[in-house]
DNA sequence: ATGATCTGTGTAAAGGTTTACATCATCTCC
DNA sequence: GGAGATGATGTAAACCTTTACACAGATCAT
């Protein structure tokens, strides 16, 4: 209607004739306002096109409809689905998601910590295994968090995710179900718990398939296609070939795949490779990679979910949120190469 | 330190023994503050750790620190990469990004022209062809604004992106050179900008080495992997082969990539394929896909700095801001197949 | 010595909301 | 008919900043 300044609350007073307290009760407290009144009011916003004003409102409650999603790399692939279902989650309850990203870089995460600090948000979504707010993580009063994905490390924050030691087992399970025994872990680590929860998964399988543990073989990774490919040289230097790669995360199979085909294998005739996490690739490759799907949009949705009720004063539960993670059947596994089943 | 609600600019007035427009003043414009007070101001500060109420200071203001960008889709792999240089240009100036995805759907277009409207951001990147707001985009107020990967069609919105006309031409060019004649262009479509003017740079590069018109093969498409394949169909059933298929993107490419595959065609033995974009998929296939490269962390960089010129009062610029897009050779493309050579 | 200029600081208003408290009219019940 | 409860609305304070304006003291030119 006007081409000035945006309606305030007094714009519709003035139209409704009634105070600009009123106003805020139709807004807020419908129940509290006679039906006339309130009719009135919203008439004279229709016609104003009155918004409320988000920093004023912030102001004097003391706390924004913003949610901060932290994450150490806004680009990596399992990122935006769960972005998606963290968005429509936050959105339908009003609430809005500024995100970060950290690039692991501590002094990046502690510019963010300043946005918490300065009231912008009034919870947060990490999607690191740690705390990315360097050596002030410990005494930084947070607000309500949710860590999601990957299980922070160093903070007693809940977490919504999917349960790894089921997803890896159900990974070893099949490699097994197809004959294999000298089944590699590719990407061990003692820092990041998702991983060692996966090793734990294999494990499980293997003990229960009879594979004593020093037949097992493991190597460390940090989940890039990178470490994959370096586990692989490794093992072809120490010369001690599985028949399977079970790998910690997609990335790390792809990195694999690569290598076993730049040596001039054939996947999976001459050898396995599984994944985890399902990522976009995953599909594409070739051959296409069986993996353990991460339900992510649920996980998105659940972690908001969860995040707002803490928001509402609900107590934190005591326990993890873990999803059932699916096994996703596709053309990088089969039975064993022959010459593992000599021995 | 104190385990109380966060220090405000009145507790460091306290402790500083100096008013509260002092210390905003030795925030803000520390040469007008005596040297000795601006000392005692930094130590009070450093001593209750207190950080500006960014929403005061907003509502105070009128402006927030934060930039609203909309995509219709967070899971496109072309966005993750823009959303990064966005990310940093504004963090680096003191904003904030918030996100929104529309789906599409003009409807949750609408909300987050609330948030707008509600002043919770002093400015908009657009990652859509079009305003995402429904019927209602023409009389929005809109904050400044800036478009960005795909020209916004009905808008007067200031763009930056890549030199569409050029990569196109790049890969007809590579096409021709290969001794290609035959080029369908998949894809076309009159609603969006950036597939016309990859168009147009196909039909220049046709014009030049020759190709009358009526020998081109065009065909409509949305750029989804589906409406690759879908494309393909149609063709076989037309039975007017080309020896190559031009995509607008490389979305298209992967669905023509994968229906040549099904009827048990070679790539690129029997046809050529090109891309447009390189996303994150193009290195994985196989064979890997030839494609037009966009320089997509410096796209969101460059948008992100024009959109803070414009909120500090510059004028939009006449044109558009078009990066060069690189043509990266992998294995899609080769010379046509022997039955071509022969007409 | 007088007035003008400059420097540094304080006072107070404004920005738009929400909400405790006060007020007033109406209704209920004896 | 009057006391008290109930319901609807208004008044004003508070949330925390920024900044125009006022003021005081020092410096300078005459």
């Amino acid at each position: 209607m006007s081409t000035s300044s945006p309606a305030t609350i007094e714009d519709v007073a003035r139209i409704a004739q009634v105070s600009i307290a009123t106003v805020s009760r139709a807004i807020h407290t419908p129940e509290k306002v006679a039906n006339s009144t309130r009719l009135k009011v919203n008439q004279a916003i229709a016609i104003t096109g009155y918004t409320t004003n988000a920093m004023a409102r912030s102001l004097r409650l003391g706390r924004s409809n913003m949610i901060l999603v932290v994450a150490p790399d806004i680009g990596d692939p399992n990122f935006s689905n769960i972005l998606v279902g963290l968005e429509n989650e936050a959105r339908s309850h009003g609430y809005g998601i500024l995100i970060g990203h950290t690039q692991n870089d501590p002094q990046r995460g502690l510019e963010y910590l300043k946005f918490l600090n300065s009231n912008q948000a009034a919870g947060l979504i990490l999607f690191t295994g740690i705390l990315p707010f360097g050596h002030q993580s410990m005494t930084a009063r947070l607000p309500p968090s949710v860590g999601v994905f990957e299980p922070v490390y160093n903070g007693g924050i809940p977490y919504v995710g999917v349960d790894d030691i089921e997803g890896a087992r159900k990974a070893v399970d099949l490699l097994v179900a197809e004959g294999h025994r000298k089944i590699a872990f590719i990407g061990d680590s003692r820092t990041r718990l998702a991983y060692s929860r996966r090793r734990q998964g294999y494990d499980a399988g293997l003990d229960a398939a009879g594979v004593p543990a020093h037949e097992r073989i493991i190597l460390e990774g940090d989940g890039t296609i990178e470490s994959g490919r370096l586990a692989l040289e490794q093992l072809f230097m120490r010369d001690t070939l599985p028949s399977a790669f079970m790998c910690v995360n997609d990335q790390t199979a792809i990195g694999v795949m690569i290598g076993l085909r730049a040596r001039g294998y054939d996947i999976p005739a001459d050898f396995s490779v599984t994944g985890f996490d399902d990522v976009p690739q995953a599909t594409f490759m070739t051959p296409s990679l069986t993996t353990i799907r991460q339900p992510r949009t649920a996980i998105g949705k659940a972690a908001m979910a969860l995040l707002l009720e803490l928001l509402s004063g609900a107590e934190p539960p005591d326990d993890e949120i873990l999803l059932t993670p699916d096994l996703i059947v596709r053309n990088s596994v089969s039975g064993p190469a022959r010459r593992f089943l000599k021995r």
